[in-house]
DNA sequence: GACACTAGTTGGAACGTTCCAAGAAGGGAA
DNA sequence: TTCCCTTCTTGGAACGTTCCAACTAGTGTC
């Protein structure tokens, strides 16, 4: 292991010039003659030098740097979702520093602090859980853009989200043109997007005429929770031929209770999901969804934090993205 | 948004008191008067301080950041090993700097090269694409843990991995222990891992007399490659009665695949896959499988990749950790 | 032969911390 | 009173860059 990590003064020293001209030619100015780049070049090579970016970083005045938090690695539509950000930060010179925080606010927080003290020039928030006076107080320093969720403004915040209840809406009234009528809804717990997901599912009830058929079981967004709440609502409600699901992770769950209750999906009951989680579009699975343009999110958050970051005055903006019927195995019309 | 960013001097001159005094008082010494303590964490609250992190780690001269390159976040699995790479460098007051590098060797590079510049004290490296002579030379400047390989060895590089032709014994084992003896292979494409599962189901076979059944089908660790991969294989060599998988994203692929041929999982094929992914245990897939622990290898590896910070010449380690059959719903004896 | 211009190059200051050697203030011992 | 010892506090140097104003050497103009 090399004892001195070289700096820019042992490249100047090997080269024969200054560490100005160093740091020049390094950067691709093109006020350096050919001769003292080509020098330089091959110094920096034989040393093998890297820049510092802390003293970079430092001497900028700038981190090059946009902080992401995420709520959690394992459900695999923040992959997607990571996937449009990484790219457009890359595209534009920015490192992009991945944190996920617990869903404990606390330390989420903690996380977001540290961020902060690498100096990032802006934040993506993926689905946090923080309240809105955090993100109120965290935009006064750093411009923030929110993914997934809107429900939090801020003259330093912009949200990219779809339209839950009018994805919702959609889900259910597919399912009443399959024929359905007694369609229960699982939702996602106690969050904005779940109550919006679930006004989504109430409104295109009572617009059908249904609303004595709403059934409500509150689920929490993960697999076992749409399993636990599936089972609920068989128990509770056995005339259910349908079931719109708050996310399609627990859509799986309600999918595997399905299949234990001796119930085929779709012939005897159908599943309909949100978010269009890559994996659950295997053909294994199959799953009728609504589907959200994951990784273009990812890809708005980062353009529009980078535009914030450039120009700082610039009007709020919240864009709703579409979300769109993903046709697939999971729902067919009821029994007669 | 605070026009300009408070730093150490701007608490100081609030609480007057000399810049180094804030810098111990902040850290905790415990050289500082109770009042002046006092003082400057309210000077320090009161303008919303936060240390700048480029600036400490320059006069540090280190980052308290370890580097993380993942192959990709689309498969799940590595959100598991994350989970255990977070959680240890937590605990260690380490910063983690993720950054995923494409399947692209060139591009795994560059991205490599922005971690060293960011001066993290060391790398671990998560299902990598690099060669052997890369890894050696990057060893060379900063300690590295490879998760899930062992083919790389270098003075300064340690390795955290499942034994993969071990695991495939137990996986092929397992099938011909419940009557099966045409049992097949689709593998994960031309990289060590893939190699050496193959052997172990190569060895198990030959160990079991079945060396006339050894039927190999090339895949590629993509759900879309186990589809097709399997249909070559139902096509090929139609009196397999199982498959053992390369890893648990393909056999979902081979999974559906059989379905669609009209072949019931486990009932008329038995599909083993490798990995232990936490998808593939939803009921709704079921599916049998090696289970390496992802987490605690994912603890492991920084655990030794601090340790080796610490202590920089310390033989090198190369960990096994113990694979073991996960028994679910996708084998079941053959038809007669 | 003086002058202006251009291309290339330079040293020093600055960025916000930590570390270090050294100073100030107060108390106790002689 | 003098001296030493603690306890607390301080300014300056250093970390590795970038930026800036200023310098040098050559080239062309009159």
């Amino acid at each position: 292991m090399a004892v001195h990590k070289p700096t820019i003064h042992d490249v100047a020293a090997k080269a024969g010039v200054s560490k100005s001209l160093v740091s020049l030619a390094l950067r691709g100015s093109d006020k350096v003659s050919a001769e003292s780049r080509l020098a330089i070049e091959n110094a920096a090579a034989e040393l093998g030098y890297r820049p510092n970016a802390a003293a970079r970083s430092l001497a900028d005045r700038r981190s090059r740097a946009i902080g992401v938090l995420v709520l959690d690695f394992n459900n695999p539509i923040f992959a997607q979702i990571l996937d449009g950000v990484q790219e457009v930060a890359g595209e534009n010179g920015y490192n992009t520093l991945i944190v996920t925080g617990s869903a404990d606010p606390v330390r989420q927080e903690s996380e977001l602090a540290r961020l902060l003290e690498f100096q990032v020039e802006g934040l993506i928030l993926i689905a946090h859980r923080l309240s809105a006076e955090t993100i109120t107080r965290i935009s006064d320093e750093r411009p923030v853009t929110i993914i997934t969720r809107n429900d939090v403004t801020g003259a330093n915040v912009d949200t990219i989200s779809n339209d839950d209840q009018a994805g919702a809406r959609i889900a259910v009234e597919y399912l009443i043109s399959l024929g359905h009528s007694h369609i229960a809804h699982i939702t996602g717990g106690d969050n904005q997007i779940s109550r919006d997901r679930e006004k989504g599912y109430r409104d295109a009830m009572h617009a059908a005429g249904l609303h004595d058929h709403i059934h409500v079981i509150v689920g929490d967004f993960t697999d076992s929770g749409g399993y636990r709440a599936a089972n609920e609502l068989f128990a509770s409600y056995p005339e259910a031929t349908a079931a719109f699901v708050a996310n399609d992770l627990s859509a799986l769950g309600v999918m595997a209770a399905a299949t234990d209750s001796g119930l085929n999906v779709p012939t005897d009951f159908s599943v309909i999901g949100y978010d269009g989680m890559a994996l659950a579009s295997l053909r294994t699975l199959n799953l009728t969804t609504i589907q959200q343009p994951l990784v273009e999110m990812g890809r708005l958050a980062v353009a529009q934090l980078l535009a914030r970051i450039s120009t700082p005055n610039i009007p709020n903006v919240s864009v709703q993205v579409d979300s769109k019927l993903h046709l697939a195995g999971t729902c067919a019309p009821p029994r007669k």
